[in-house]
DNA sequence: CACATTGGCGCC
DNA sequence: AGGGCGCCAATGTG
């Protein structure tokens, strides 16, 4: 039984059927599940460890979550159509000639809510984003079957899927939060939390000292217009509000000014309300969409967890008797980069623990720094400053990276499609990115609309050059995070992976297997580049911390 | 009034 | 510098 659809009863409102399939996609028996014995039913099947197909994981796997179940592999066919949609490799496939779908509509509804046990009841997931998951799954899979690169696609999409169950997972776990800490930390910051959620006592300080400075008394400090004007009226020569237009001033208003901005920030993106909103019973709940950005990554809906603050990461603690296990890939997109490429020169420099290091060892630049500005640059598309007087010496030496990134930004400029090593394409470039390159083209070089063109043109490039490197780092996540998550269940004491960010994953775990899961993590790195690049020779280095709170971890 | 956009800044 | 995001507050628009 490789595949096991389930499939909402249209007779009988609650109730689901268990559809059979092959491992084309042929449909074989039915089993009928009565409303309210889902969870019972996928527990007996996942015994036979088939692949669950379902329209969507973020709205299946909650209920099953809530009711203590979890399951080991699915078929995700709203974020599996989407690759499959968009990829070069299956553009001759029925499933990409055909019209939009219900299939094509973003993620519905809003999650299910994990903070409490006291609705523990399973919630109906609603209707199914498509009309038929039967024949959705079969077009998938001959789509798949017919690419260029059945087993790439295969790949990505066992990744994706893989990568929503753990999604899930980790919102339904949660983060170990502790709030007394955060608390603490933003009182020290701010001073204590104002009863009535009026501004903190230290943030009115610097609001009066910046008045003062600029000798305008009622000054409001939070409008970006009224404060540009105060500045300007005090004769300093900024364009805006900016932090690195006020860090060039010789003024006392720039010291109070600066540290206003920064604390006002963490009150408004991580202060009490955040808190309040986001953390309950000490665990912070966010939302992750995964493949919510064009390249693969995730993204977050609520909570912002992607872009939690180096400054409240304190409050991130395991518990009594539990570590944290945190660790994150050493310059990633660099190593991907080199593997993709099969530049072995670049290879040789990521053998090293830190590839930038690698790259000063092998002379081509003279530091450290130098090395990451012109590695970035190559990745991300410099045309000034340091990186950009740095390329030529990083393109003699690494000829065939650098070739890989410059390839895929003529790709772009000429409005084409790239695609990462598994085969996610890139988005094609807007409608009136077009015709702004058709009129360029019928008025001549000279024209406004032909330099517009080419300086969209080079914009184009920059994404598809960053699109391949960043969202085959991001497959590579996945992998990593899947193989983790396979040897999590090997270890003792329920470990579970509690957070992810790009290059980074975190496990909560019992202090006694600390070690085995550090050692897990290793091993599942390894297994990704094997997974992706086979015998490649690049290392993906890991720095792996076991700590009792996040800030401790490098 | 609700909704969309912008400036600014946090993360990788 | 350069790529990808999300979030907040203020401001602009229908």
């Amino acid at each position: 039984m490789p595949y096991l659809l389930v499939l909402d009863d249209p007779a009988h409102p609650g109730a689901v059927v268990l559809q059979e399939a092959d491992d084309t996609g042929r449909p074989g028996a039915r089993h009928p599940v009565p409303a309210g014995e889902l969870a019972a039913a996928v527990t007996r099947y996942e015994h036979e460890r088939p692949r669950w197909v379902w329209d969507d994981t973020a709205r299946r796997y909650p209920p099953l979550l809530a009711a203590g179940m979890r399951i080991e592999r699915c078929h995700d066919l709203r974020l599996c159509h989407a690759i499959l949609r968009r990829s070069t490799l299956t553009a001759g496939s029925a499933l990409a000639a055909a019209p939009p779908s219900a299939w094509d509509a973003p993620r519905s509804g809003p999650p299910v809510a994990v903070e409490t046990s006291l609705f523990d009841v399973l919630p109906d997931p609603g209707p199914t984003a498509g009309p038929d998951p039967a024949a959705e799954l079969r077009a998938q899979l001959d789509a798949v079957s017919g690419s260029a690169a059945p087993g790439r696609l295969r790949l990505l999409l066992a990744a994706e899927s893989t990568g929503a169950l753990i999604a899930a997972e980790m919102q339904h776990d949660g983060m170990p939060w502790s709030t007394r800490t955060h608390d603490a930390l933003l009182t020290e910051l701010l001073g204590p939390r104002p009863a009535g959620g009026g501004r903190p006592a230290r943030l009115e300080e610097l609001a009066t000292q910046v008045r003062d400075a600029l000798g305008q008394p009622s000054l409001h400090l939070d409008s970006q217009p009224d404060l540009l004007r105060a500045l300007r009226a005090a004769g300093l020569e900024v364009t805006s509000t900016r932090t690195w237009e006020i860090q060039a001033l010789d003024h006392p208003v720039t010291a109070p000014l600066l540290a206003y901005k920064k604390l006002s920030r963490l009150l408004s993106a991580n202060g009490w309300a955040w808190m309040d909103t986001w953390v309950h019973e000490g665990r912070f709940h966010p939302d992750y969409v995964p493949g919510g950005v064009v390249t693969g990554r995730w993204a977050t809906s609520g909570g912002g967890a992607l872009q939690l603050p180096a400054a409240v990461r304190g409050a991130v603690r395991a518990d009594p008797g539990w570590r944290l296990v945190v660790a994150d890939a050493a310059q990633l997109e660099p190593r991907v980069l080199a593997a993709m490429s099969g530049d072995d020169a670049m290879a040789s420099a990521a053998r090293h623990t830190d590839l930038y290091e690698g790259v000063v060892d092998a002379g081509i630049v003279a530091t450290r720094k130098d090395a990451k500005y012109a590695m970035l640059g190559a990745i991300y598309g410099a045309t000034t400053g340091a990186s950009a007087v740095l390329m030529p010496r990083l393109t003699t030496a690494y000829p065939r990276a650098v070739a890989l990134v410059e390839q895929a930004a003529r790709s772009g400029e000429r409005g084409e499609q790239v695609s990462t090593w598994l085969g996610r394409s890139s988005p094609l470039p807007g409608e009136a990115w077009q015709a702004r390159r058709r009129a360029a083209a019928t008025e001549g070089a000279g024209s406004e609309d032909a330099a517009a063109a080419r300086r969209q043109g080079r914009d184009w490039g920059r994404f598809t050059r960053n699109f391949v490197v960043q969202g085959t780092a991001a497959e590579w996540a996945l992998c990593w995070m899947a193989s983790l998550r396979r040897r999590l269940r090997d270890i003792d004491g329920r470990p579970h992976l509690v957070f992810f960010l790009h290059d980074e994953v975190m496990v909560h775990t019992p202090a006694h297997v600390a070690d085995q899961v550090a050692q897990a993590v290793r091993d599942a790195a390894a297994e990704a580049g094997r997974l992706l690049f086979g015998d490649t020779p690049v290392d993906f280095a890991l720095q792996v911390a076991v700590v009792d709170s996040y800030d401790q971890a490098k």
